[in-house]
DNA sequence: CTGAAAGCGCTTACAG
DNA sequence: CTGAAAGCGCTTACAG
């Protein structure tokens, strides 16, 4: 039985559950409690159960998820807002959430803030007319409103890598401050005195963080000089970088590591010491956040912290499943996975 | 007018036309009509149509797209199926498709079918069950059957990256035995006379356009040798191109050139060259596709073919918009890109 | 064991 | 100038 046999020139209608009550001669009722498996205690008889299910896959029935979603008020999708996709280490993060979100029977919406809060906001209020049941989001240095909204109207969300203190909302990211003052303290195992910090212009809590560890570890060494730490903007991040490259090897000659606070920043930043003639390794040591296929090339290895992107993906994506199906959630809000220093 | 005052701990009932229509005492159909801007030939009077706006902002009112959607049987959203989303390559395009769909209203859902048929048959379904209005897709090196089910439905599709030449559908990609020509030209304009290529084991078009692109230079030079020709294997690739690289390093000693078909078998290729102590642009000089940030730390410049990832991902965009909209659309239906080899 | 009816939140002829 | 009604494709009490 094909109904469809002339029409593969048009675009179909897609047949719906009226079209096979029709042709079974039942009513569309009974056609959607076969389909949907709620036809437990026997309600529909063997045979009619049978012959509907038999029917419905002979006319290739593909249910409109819109409208069961219309109905229940889940639209089982996600949306996950990154600063930006292009970049690896969200893309790797979209990924696992992806993939994640995916087994539970959810599809992910993924849109770009590209750090604008102004665009975060637009973003949201858009996944909430789709009728989203929830949020991932790396939130925007001044986004914090928008946030607040999400949390005081009840929305499922979870922020991920960044979070607002001032919030009471769940939250996975690294503890940041305690992989920076390790990979200074590393610095300074491997003998350098005058340590500089590249980093964000910015008052995001993981910047500062990462800027409280590297100023911990310094002082506990006897070392922290305020002139060493140089902060560049995300806006005119390459030339802020070399400018600031720059003035290092200029002005602080004894300048001898570096910590690098993001990964983006390194990359500019290690290709700016490579260009001044620097030899990494021996005249100044560096450690960065984030392992880059690049470090693969270089002559010598870079010493990286590695955030765990798949777990935080994971993590992520499971609170925020808890979340959305009203399942208990205990205590703790923010989870702060553990960076690990590779040093190979 | 605020009516949501004390409810803001529970997850609120979002407010419909209903409520708006209820509380200025007007039909939903008015409200409806005002609110979607469809009151051209002052259908409704001015001071109503004020008061509707007026209600509908003070009880910030956001329409429900999933209804809109079921009602109009267009849900403004496009699915984009890419091999993965955690590839730069990808991520990049990605970004670009999303930003030129949004410009339109169209929201994206990205999905990864990690190179598998199956994966990619049942994300197509899936997608189909949320009424998406089109489809762009990098598609599967054996998924032509699950494409031609889409053509044959007429749903709105392109293919991009890759293509499969007895489809009727539209297609966005780059010139592959161009670019692997040129490519190949280079070096041997470079004194290159033993080049080799590493390529995937695969019948996919723009694999064997790069092949043929690559021989046919050789050939023209008179200096092919198919000994010079190593396959890898997606699954096992870095063991694969490891066993290539050394395999040319031992029993082609006189091999002086590679050709990377693709940026990921460059990178793993160029590292095992290193490894063995090849000495890159002196003892072989090697070009691959596309750029990466890696290269930037190799100490000499790695030439590459350059895809026009922005203009890829924004000319699919426009090709699925202008079909989803029935805008007519032109004879050719694949359109090739020019790649660009990048020398320095 | 099965169906008629109402409803999810919209839009769109149709009637007045 | 405005409203009642039907409908998009589902599900879910309710009644029999």
């Amino acid at each position: 039985m094909l109904l469809c046999g002339g029409f593969m020139m048009e675009r179909m209608k897609r047949v719906s559950i009226k079209d096979i009550a029709l042709a079974v001669g039942v009513s569309t009722a009974t056609v959607s409690l076969v389909l949907t498996g709620k036809n437990k205690n026997g309600r529909v008889s063997k045979e009619m159960s049978e012959k509907i299910k038999k029917v419905a896959h002979e006319m290739n029935y593909q249910p409109n998820r819109l409208a069961m979603s219309l109905q229940s008020g889940r639209s089982q999708t996600i949306g996950l807002l990154v600063a930006d996709i292009s970049n690896p280490f969200f893309g790797t993060l979209a990924f696992y959430v992806q993939e994640e979100m995916e087994k539970a029977g959810y599809a992910v919406i993924i849109m770009n803030t590209d750090e604008s809060d102004v665009q975060m906001e637009r973003m949201i209020s858009l996944l909430r007319s789709r009728q989203v049941d929830g949020f991932i989001i790396v939130p925007t240095e001044f986004g914090e409103k928008s946030i607040a909204q999400l949390v005081d109207n009840r929305i499922p969300l979870v922020l991920i890598d960044r979070y607002y203190p001032s919030l009471q909302v769940n939250g996975v990211l690294i503890d940041n401050y305690q992989a920076a003052y390790e990979a200074t303290r590393y610095l300074i195992d491997t003998h350098c005195e005058r340590v500089a910090l590249l980093i964000y212009e910015n008052s995001q809590p993981h910047m500062i963080e990462r800027e409280r560890g590297y100023t911990n570890a310094l002082k506990d060494a006897g070392l922290y000089d305020e002139e060493l730490i140089k902060r560049v903007r995300y806006k005119y991040m390459d030339e802020d970088i070399i400018g600031a490259i720059t003035w290092l090897a200029q002005k602080r000659k004894d300048m001898d590591g570096i910590l690098f606070a993001t990964n983006t920043i390194a990359m500019t930043g290690i290709k700016q010491l490579l260009n001044l003639g620097f030899r990494i390794g021996e005249d100044v040591h560096v450690v960065c956040f984030d392992k880059s296929d690049a470090f693969d090339f270089m002559p010598v290895f870079i010493p990286y912290i590695h955030q765990p992107i798949a777990n935080m993906g994971r993590l992520a994506s499971q609170l925020l499943i808890k979340q959305i199906e009203d399942v208990e959630l205990g205590e703790e809000l923010i989870h702060k996975l553990t960076a690990r220093l590779v040093k190979k």
